[in-house]
DNA sequence: GGCGTCTTTCACTTGCATTCATAATATTTC
DNA sequence: GAAATATTATGAATGCAAGTGAAAGACGCC
């Protein structure tokens, strides 16, 4: 056992246990206490641990997320921000371990993607690359992605091959932002193609429409899915209360938050 | 036994073992330490192995993708970024407006998406969230995406899924990564299941391998593609010199850059 | 023989781990 | 809460193993 050898093992060793102590390692590699602090001034120099009297302990940085943050600053995402926030906490509560879910594109999807980013044991379905890659960072989340040809306009796949790749598949509960709601017409938008939602409608349990106050009563161009389809929809507290007696009438159980 | 012999053999028993002793090396071939010395001195500098008092041990480089944080925090990959910089560069000239670019997942890869988004009307089919991701910034480049599960180590698409989302295209090119190259074995990895890489050489009229020179006589257990399915590879200078003769007598032009 | 490559010898430098003395930091005790 | 005691840290000095560079020797090759 060399030098580098044991350094290496050590930063081993902190990765399984957060800490590891000075005495203990010098039994363990049979070298003076005078050594093993050498290892460790000169791993924490490194920045690979942070000393503390007897011992060391692990460095846990997240930088990597910066990427995302700049892509939040994208003004269309940054309306209606903390309304879409609490929209999105409130949606994660729908979801229980070991649930399958279908995540729409769109921003308030998105803020979903960074919610379950923090669970464990479930399977996301996704055609957004966006959620696709703030999910990806968790490896106890099994990530599914619908190929097909990238919309740039949403970072979101669409088209025939998007639409085959969900075949046979069954899920629990899907998530599904919108332009617009309306009594008569359903969530719509005003981008052209999002027949794919209407595929994910199918194959998922429970459908929940996430979207702010402001899109009740507008109508998009093209219709997303009809209010049937819709089990549950989540939206912020400055919604009309009319809405909620409307759909509540037709069924669907309307969250304020 | 001559010296190159020797030190190809070094190489062998790292690929076996994965550290050597100068001691023992001294002893094996019967020259002095000093000669032993020079030898791993001058592999450290191709990039194969990394030296420790008394000794040497294999770089694993497997071709994963990293941040460049993690990349940058690691040294000992520094001199490999470099070169893999230049081999994306030297990939990319291969491409012409109009082309459909098929790509592997890998740092080098990466490296070539990061270069390839500087273009504009071409298609580009991966199987990388990471490339996928850098690639969507330019609404100009046509992206398809492999569905499937995702491979969180490699953060990139595999499985019977993925392969399915390649069927009925043709592309002019394929850039495929690896993590060692041999004339018997052709290009190999150490992580299972590369099966897509071999669907991808299928449909691809030009089959481009893009791996630094350590790799080079370095064997993974999982063959990706035999060498006859390759038409180019583009390396670092650094490759010996009898690679390109070897390689070449096969109908493979060696690039390197 | 003259040239180039490879290898060795030799003097010197660097790197690693230990001991010992001293300083800094916990812990105990009153 | 402060003094006494025990534990841990640091720095300098030492010895030894290993590394380096320069010069000289060995080998093969026109």
């Amino acid at each position: 056992m060399n030098a580098s050898e044991r350094r290496q093992e050590i930063i081993e060793l902190l990765n399984m246990n957060s800490t590891v102590l000075v005495c203990d390692l010098s039994k363990k590699y049979d070298v003076s206490e005078v050594t093993i602090r050498t290892d460790l001034r000169l791993l924490e120099k490194q920045g690979v641990l942070t000393r503390f009297h007897g011992g060391a302990t692990k460095i846990i940085d997240n930088d990597d997320i910066k990427s995302f943050k700049e892509l939040q600053l994208e003004e269309r995402y940054q309306r209606f921000i903390e309304a879409k926030k609490r929209i999105a906490l409130e949606a994660v509560k729908q979801v229980k371990e070991g649930d399958i879910i279908i995540l729409d594109s769109g921003s308030t999807t998105m803020l979903i993607a960074e919610e379950l980013v923090k669970l464990k044991h479930i399977t996301v379905i996704t055609n957004s690359l966006t959620s696709a890659f703030i999910l990806s960072d968790n490896s106890d989340i099994m990530l599914l992605i619908c190929g097909g040809t990238l919309r740039h306009k949403t970072r979101s796949f669409h088209g025939k091959i998007a639409e085959q790749s969900l075949d046979g598949i069954s899920a629990d509960i899907l998530f599904v932002g919108a332009d617009g709601i309306d009594a008569q017409r359903g969530i719509t938008t005003f981008n052209e193609g999002y027949t794919i939602s209407s595929v994910m409608a199918n194959v998922a349990k429970k459908v929940v429409a996430v979207l702010d106050s402001s899109k009740f009563g507008r109508n998009g161009i093209n219709i997303v899915l009809p209010l049937n389809k819709l089990d549950v929809i989540i939206t912020d507290t400055s919604v009309d209360s009319k809405y909620k007696q409307e759909f509540e009438k037709q069924g669907i159980n309307l969250i304020a938050v």
